[in-house]
DNA sequence: TATCTATATTGATATCTATCTATATTCTAT
DNA sequence: ATAGAATATAGATAGATATCAATATAGATA
């Protein structure tokens, strides 16, 4: 669990990687899509959404040429559900 | 917002960094304290609570010798109102 | 089959990161 | 003032990361 959410916040730590799961989490598309709301290179984008299926927050699926993109909001839950644990964690007195 | 993000995710995307967090989250403690919980050296683990506290998530206050580090739950807070913010974020036709 | 579009891979590179050892600083207490 | 404990800084380094241009691949269609 906890060695998911290091790899999650790692592919998440990215600004344009964080872009682009705001706009897949709106609806899949393409990388083509992607492109052009992005100031990066094809390559670039490509090395991105390869690092974000990499971990599973994001699958995707064939459309003729194109390959869209989706979030799997279930990672987003995982990640949810992690931090919330984490903040309620209980104080203790053993310290060592 | 969004920035922030950004670094906090950064911050969290190194597994000894989540691991004092986790550690803290139940207390403050001193970074000897921390150190005897870890498998780092005094340099390392000053470093990485430095990165911690340089974006907010953790803050510090003295007490004698000692350092005592503490989170700061509003930004683990801040992290749950963002991701479940964004998990929500409503399909839209408009990609373009 | 030839070509076009979308996507992936390669190779290069500059920068960033995590880590260590050695040393310095800061504060307390003797 | 000196010594000891806790913490920070400096300098070095191996490895990771984000990026690009150039090229390759895969699938659709004329």
């Amino acid at each position: 669990m906890k060695e998911n959410m290091v790899e999650y916040f790692k592919v998440l730590s990215d600004s344009n990687r964080l872009e682009i799961v705001e706009l897949l989490i709106k609806g899949q598309r393409c990388g083509c899509n992607l492109l052009s709301n992005l100031k990066i290179s094809q390559p670039t984008l490509s090395y991105h959404l390869k690092m974000l299926s990499s971990v599973g927050l994001t699958s995707v699926v064939r459309d003729g040429n194109m390959i869209n993109h989706y979030v799997d909001k279930d990672k987003i839950n995982e990640m949810i559900a992690f931090l919330t644990e984490l903040r309620d964690l209980e104080e203790t007195s053993c310290k060592i």
